[in-house]
DNA sequence: TCATTATATAGCCAAATCGGAATATAGCGA
DNA sequence: TCGCTATATTCCGATTTGGCTATATAATGA
């Protein structure tokens, strides 16, 4: 119960459902996250331990960086479930098709290092 | 986008997810949910609310009470694949068990009226 | 070692959420 | 109509949430 309901809570958040659906396509870095969504660096770093706290995100250092991607599905049936629906869904969605437009540009050479 | 925070919203609260697991086993009344619950009747009303307006529950007047019951999923996908996989979700969970023993004892006659 | 860069954490504020008590509304029967 | 019962709504306090800025930590390279 308090599993499912952590998952449901890590979903029921825009910003979060916005991180899952650039993830399905990139594996991207807390900068790039941060730059992309518009979002303070603070608040990027707290969703996605939301996220990974839910089952829903795996991070991995690789020097400075951090790096996101989706969970693999191993620590929680509701996470992987959710992101197997997530593929499907809201793809036609403003504001995904708006984040999917913007991804090409968003490059951490490039972004970071300011 | 909208849509989907809204019913994930919906289900990440534990004492929605066990009105929509008893609403699994049994159409019920709000003085039945109320009370298998253990939580204020107006407490009962504002879940129910939020469950409806996610596309989870349907209400239906009987007279002076109210019945809730599981939507049928034409409201929502995101309400009927949630609604879907639910059924085969935490089953075993302990709160689930203790309350589908105490479901038979809860008879809106018995119980209302008071 | 120190400086730099990326990320995490702490602290604060405003808004949202959840609980219950009190009150208003709706439906029924006399 | 009135009285009763079930439900909805309002109000208020306590807690949680999400945002930011500022600061601390971690990793790298010189």
């Amino acid at each position: 119960m308090k599993e499912l309901v952590k998952v449901m809570k890590a979903a029921s958040d825009p910003v979060r459902i916005k991180i899952l659906k650039i993830l399905e396509q990139k594996v991207m870095c807390v900068c790039e996250i941060h730059t992309i969504l518009g979002i303070a660096q603070s608040s990027t770093s707290k969703h996605l331990r939301i996220l990974e706290e839910a089952g829903l995100v795996s991070t991995y250092r690789e020097g400075l960086w951090v790096n996101a991607t989706l969970a693999n599905g191993g620590q929680s049936p509701y996470a992987s479930n959710l992101l197997g629906n997530l593929r499907h869904w809201i793809n036609e969605d403003a504001e995904i098709l708006s984040l999917t437009e913007k991804l090409p540009d968003i490059q951490r050479e490039t972004i970071c290092k300011k």
